[in-house]
DNA sequence: TGACAAGATGAGTGGTGACTCATAATTTAG
DNA sequence: CTAAATTATGAGTCACCACTCATCTTGTCA
């Protein structure tokens, strides 16, 4: 399996698969068994363990996907925002991980505090807010990237109202500004 | 099992068994089997089950347990303290929380903020802040029992450093300062 | 102390989930 | 179109875990 596959229904099926694992793993979490993304993915457990070896395999294969996405995220709004653009990162990351459980264990313990600075792009944005005076002078990149990750564990698993997931944001922020 | 047990070592075991699980769900989460309770407790698990008739029963009584003595602690804190009672009840709750897995569990969806809120005291603690004029107008008791959970699940799947624990803790009482 | 009830024991049960493998079905190159 | 290689299938294996129960042990009380 190190290769990728040649054949054109191997590379559709690992798409389906993905897309299956997305959806499932963000809906019922990291613990939703291989047979029901099989399922979803409407292939045979066989089929999925071909492709990924390892559920962990699969996982893994999904968080370097988000990563990318956040990563982009994070580049545009560094790119086209001002100051503030920090702050809208944030808090879209927490909408998002209010709805998919997978945000989470991207932030999770084995994944690594510091690569996921350099993974999700929050110097730049840190950067950006320093230079605007938005931010309040000595916050540290790897300080932020700590409060996103624990907002979204708490978004998900403390079932926050929408309501209380918006003023609790509200209130991490401030703590960020001057 | 509705009535507690008479029997001196009935009794003895139960109160093993609760050690035995609080030092086991601590260290390993609450996926840890019941089996390695038993062990831990120097008991059979048939011993655990007659006590606690599901595993959840065992949480149940362990949670209930930790809540009081956070209660409690609260308490104290609001009698004794100053208005930077509520910022120092936070820190020791999450210093508290980096090593013990239980807390996370405490302070998860299926309890429900207000009942945490309520049970935890936060309001009265609140309260003194507000009084004493060391936190920002508005902020709510459930924001910051949000923010206690929320801190206290990234201290412990967050694989944060003492140091940036420490950092990030007080980043986010910063927000809540006027 | 004797005897009965309360409690303890631990092999066993049922269920679940990750992962395998012999076989069948497709794809594709020649 | 056909053969060889690649991929798909899904019943089966293995390990783990919550929970049970027939049997044995121990505390208690007369």
């Amino acid at each position: 399996m190190a290769d990728p596959p040649s054949r054109a229904d191997a590379i559709r099926n690992r798409a389906r698969i993905l897309a299956a694992a997305a959806e499932v793993f963000d809906t019922h979490g990291t613990s939703a068994s291989t047979e029901e993304v099989a399922r979803t993915a409407g292939v045979a457990v066989g089929t999925v363990f071909r492709h990924f070896p390892t559920k962990a395999d699969l996982l893994t294969a999904l968080m370097k996907d988000l990563r990318e996405r956040l990563a982009a995220r994070a580049a545009v709004l560094a790119e086209e925002g001002d100051g503030t653009a920090l702050f809208t990162f944030f808090a879209e990351v927490v909408e998002y991980a209010a709805g998919a459980r997978t945000v989470v264990h991207l932030l999770a313990a084995d994944i690594g505090v510091d690569r996921q600075v350099a993974a999700l792009g929050m110097e730049v944005l840190l950067a950006r807010a320093e230079e605007a005076g938005t931010v309040r002078a000595g916050v540290r990149a790897d300080e932020v990237t700590a409060l996103l990750a624990a907002a979204c564990h708490g978004a998900l698993s403390g079932g926050w109202t929408p309501d209380l997931r918006r003023r609790t944001v509200a209130r991490l922020l401030d703590g960020l500004r001057p």
